[in-house]
DNA sequence: CAAATAATTTAGCCAAGACTACAATTGGTT
DNA sequence: AACCAATTGTAGTCTTGGCTAAATTATTTG
């Protein structure tokens, strides 16, 4: 009974297109901690001259414990250099990721702020929806609020 | 060297509101699955008839022993119901969520369109970024797009 | 109807990301 | 110099969501 009922080809089509979706979000899901840890640590170090694991703790609402851990997998993968008992640093790496994603995410806050959402929203939500869009989504956000100016 | 150099407030500010941005996360990653599965499998029942499990592996793109597992947690939990080697269906709760999901993604889509994005990309990005949506944000979707027309 | 094929279930493995509890180090104060 | 508090590190546990491999059940077909 697996392959009855064709009916709606569009559907079908549709849900192909989904698969590659999927494939596309645990893609994402894959690189969010690392991007959400570097411009964590490169927006410390341009306030605070430093990055501490006690702050990205705080910053995330986690314990420090966990923060150890990811730090010692994002060294591992050539984001950040961590010195014992030592506070954090991006390698340039990490730091192009880093200003990529400050960009992204600026964009995304002013696209939503540009279609009426208040701002503290718009920062919630930016947060989550950042790691999900596409170059060409991005592109069309950035020319919608530069067209609305 | 904690709480010196205060310098800007603003972005302290910013950051306040980034570690609820991040629990808004966290939590939207815990129902991304259960939605996603309880969407597939009504749309895959409205199609076919039926959803079985090798459906949705294939739909997702995972293997079938993953959906298994999956969907004992989402019996469990009370979306779906499921008799061994049958064909599984949705709890009334289920398909609350599903409506819901479906609803949603209809709108992101569509208002990823109406900025321009192509059907293509909408379509998967639409599948990353419809979780981490809110409310709000949500509206304004919607509303812009009939505005629009 | 018996055998082959397909689908489902189960078991066991792994990595990520969360936690608690405890150990070690650093740095500032007395 | 020595102590104490804060910070950092480590060990061990849990859940989720992937996987492979093997066992079981259903279905189709010769």
């Amino acid at each position: 009974m697996t392959t009855t009922l064709p009916k709606n080809a569009p559907s079908g089509l549709r849900r192909e297109i989904r698969a590659a979706a999927f494939e596309q979000v645990r893609e994402a899901h894959q690189s969010e901690t690392a991007e959400d840890y570097v411009e964590m640590i490169a927006d410390l170090i341009a306030e605070k001259g430093e990055a501490r694991v006690v702050d990205l703790a705080s910053a995330f609402g986690i314990t420090h414990a966990t923060v150890n851990k990811t730090v010692a997998r994002l060294n591992k993968e050539g984001f950040v250099t961590n010195e014992k008992y030592r506070s954090l640093f991006l390698t340039p790496k990490g730091q192009k990721m880093a200003e990529a994603c400050k960009s992204r995410h600026e964009i995304v806050v002013g696209f939503l702020k540009s279609i009426g959402v208040s701002a503290r929203t718009a920062e919630l939500d930016a947060e989550g929806v950042e790691h999900h869009i596409s170059p060409e989504t991005l592109k069309a956000f950035a020319a919608f609020v530069k067209k609305k100016k």
